[in-house]
RNA sequence: CGGGGUGUAGCGCAGUUUGGUAGCGCACGUGGUUUGGGACCAUGGGGCCGGGAGUUCGAGUCUCUUCACCCCGACCA
């Protein structure tokens, strides 16, 4: 490719609405150009690395024995109501109606879809284990979209679903797309990724890992232990906290005014936080009627999805609409109205001589004791965890990190087997829902990834596995016939030799050359000029480390060569 | 959906306070001098100042309204 005729615009400046690295680079570089607000145009160099990415990704997939196939974008509304999910999705999903005004939708995943081709092929057990995958581009009307490529509405993904006859087979399978996973992320040159226990949100099933880009810029929070390898996301993560003992005492109304908060009561009180309860108030998504309020120690904070999880409802926060059985600021568990649905965590289990509120303004309680004033209740794990809390598997320090969800895989037993009427004959001669396991990873991301992972204050540091071109030609005097015509016949002979190469075959000054070269981050850089060739041919430079050579002319091909092949040992998996 | 911010040339910005001929840098075209880390001289092209409605002799600037984008939060299969 001639960089003179590339559709691709660098810019020194970073873009306004920038803020992180990897965002600013790939505008910078002129690898993404916005259209609207998380819609990206991918110019040719982002397009040649998606493609590199996803040739990886089918590789690994083929060996996994999955089957490419290509689902529709648009699908019908009576798909997804037998799956449920047209309605328990808001409005993240695009729905509109065709001509004939029938409503339809835009894919945001395919489990649906992959149900409903295994369905009418597949009868029997002995068809089974199988996978279907497909490489597609998802929209999704993301609330908020935000950096460049980490999370945007449209994206290309490659999602994946297997079908089982057994838990048993569905986990060994798992296991085997756990380590392709890790293979892949390897193979496209990320470094600093983990892989986690997350949620299984809206998906369904139970076991589900994330894998994480860890960076400062992430969106989402994961656990992890300083001392063993416990880590989760912060949506599921546990801790355990030292549970202070308080000695036994009378429930006993006292008057706090205007003191409201956690801490204006400890201080008006002389208590610490963890001898308060508070409570948070929600309220069932979609009817602010029906109130939820969470009991949590003073010093902690609710993990709101832990508690959708218990409710088995969707929540969000009270608007703190009229009603005369809450009393803001003064909530407390004692004669709460039972309206309202309550729960513990398991931070007031056991607890004695807690200050809580006493349900009317002005007023606390001092002396509750969990056990006399509510008797046997239940707990469940709703808390956060902060720094500072203990490991629950080894007792250790527990660190909170961001990150990026790069990749995720799910066992989804039979939740779209079951609704969607699937159903196989077994060895028995019974019938039975066969089991499902979903994988799935955006491409676009994983190229802000390694853009958010790979860079240094001149740009964009791309691994030879994935990098748009593997050489970056620059011809410096291009008005000097020697170096026109040496250039030219290296550009024409490594692309013979299978090479990919970017030539830069602009008459400008080496400042401007250089400064795109690093920029753009291809991971070899090759100068011709007249100084090169009076200093005995091209010289040859790693992006990476900045390690230069100088190679004869006619040695240039070989040298280039072995070191893409050098280079490529790195990311094997 | 809440809170905040920004819309002026492809990109980055000034001009808005106090209404009076549309500006700067980079990029782009042409001619020339340069040529190993974003060169220089000359010259040229490019803007319904996000859109609409008002106030005014006159609006980039004032008023109302609308749209778009960004950031924080909510949300996130």
């Amino acid at each position: 490719m001639l960089l003179s005729k590339l559709v691709c615009e660098r810019t020194k400046e970073a873009p306004q609405d920038a803020k992180i690295i990897s965002h600013i680079l790939l505008v910078r570089a002129g690898f993404i150009k916005q259209m609207a607000g998380g819609i990206y145009t991918m110019t040719m160099p982002c397009q040649k690395m998606s493609q590199k990415i996803q040739a990886i990704i089918r590789d690994e997939m083929d060996k996994l024995d999955g089957q490419e196939v290509l689902f529709p974008v648009v699908m019908p509304r009576e798909l997804w109501e037998t799956s449920g999910r047209y309605s328990s999705i808001g409005n993240e999903m695009v729905r509109f109606k065709d001509r004939c005004d029938r409503d339809m939708l835009l894919g945001m995943t395919h489990e649906e879809a992959a149900v409903h081709l295994a369905n009418h092929i597949v009868s029997s057990y002995t068809q089974l284990p199988m996978m279907i995958y497909q490489l597609q581009t998802k929209f999704r009307d993301e609330a908020r979209s935000r950096g460049g490529l980490i999370r945007v509405r449209e994206f290309t993904m490659k999602d994946a679903y297997s079908f089982h006859t057994t838990q048993a087979d569905l986990e060994e399978y798992y296991n085997k797309v756990y380590d392709a996973y890790y293979r892949i992320f390897r193979r496209i040159g990320l470094h600093n990724f983990i892989d986690i226990k997350s949620d299984t949100g809206m998906m369904g099933g139970s076991v589900a890992h994330e894998y994480m880009l860890l960076t400062d810029d992430g969106e989402d929070s994961i656990v992890l232990c300083n001392h063993c390898d416990y880590r989760a996301n912060m949506e599921v993560a546990d801790s355990v906290i030292d549970k202070p003992a308080y000695q036994e005492a009378p429930l006993t109304e006292v008057f706090t005014g205007e003191d409201k908060t956690i801490d204006e009561v400890c201080v008006r009180l002389g208590v610490d936080k963890t001898q308060t309860a508070k409570a948070v108030v929600y309220a069932v998504k979609g009817d602010q009627e029906k109130v939820v309020i969470a009991f949590v120690r003073g010093d902690l904070e609710v993990n709101e999805a832990k508690l959708k999880k218990v409710l088995k409802q969707d929540i969000v926060a009270y608007d703190g609409g009229v009603s005369e059985d809450i009393a803001c600021g003064n909530i407390g568990p004692v004669e709460l109205s039972d309206k309202i649905t309550i729960v513990f965590d398991k931070s007031l289990q056991g607890t004695h001589n807690l200050v809580v509120g006493a349900n009317k303004p002005e007023y606390h309680y001092t002396g509750f004791d969990i056990q006399r004033e509510m008797g046997d209740v239940e707990f469940y794990d709703i808390r956060k965890v902060k720094v500072g809390d203990k490991c629950p598997v080894c007792g250790g320090d527990l660190r909170i990190e961001n990150g990026i969800e790069i990749g995720n895989i799910f066992q989804l037993g039979t939740k779209y087997t079951k609704s969607m009427g699937m159903t196989v004959h077994g060895e028995d001669g019974q019938s039975f829902n066969p089991i499902m396991g979903c994988y799935g990873i955006g491409v676009g991301r994983a190229i802000a990834s390694i853009a958010q992972e790979s860079n240094d204050e001149k740009g964009l540091i791309l691994p030879m596995s994935v990098a748009p071109w593997q050489v970056h030609l620059c011809a410096l005097r291009m008005d000097n016939e020697e170096v026109n015509q040496k250039a030219t016949a290296l550009y024409n002979d490594l692309q013979k030799a299978g090479v990919d190469v970017l030539f830069d075959e602009r008459n400008v000054g080496a400042g401007i050359k250089f400064a795109d070269a690093d920029l753009m981050g291809m991971p070899i850089r090759v100068v011709i000029s007249p100084k090169s060739l009076t200093n005995g041919g091209v010289e040859i430079t790693m992006r990476a480390t900045k390690e230069s050579t100088m190679v004869e002319y006619e040695q240039a091909i070989s040298f280039i060569q072995d070191t893409i092949a050098k280079e490529m040992e790195k990311y094997q998996g």
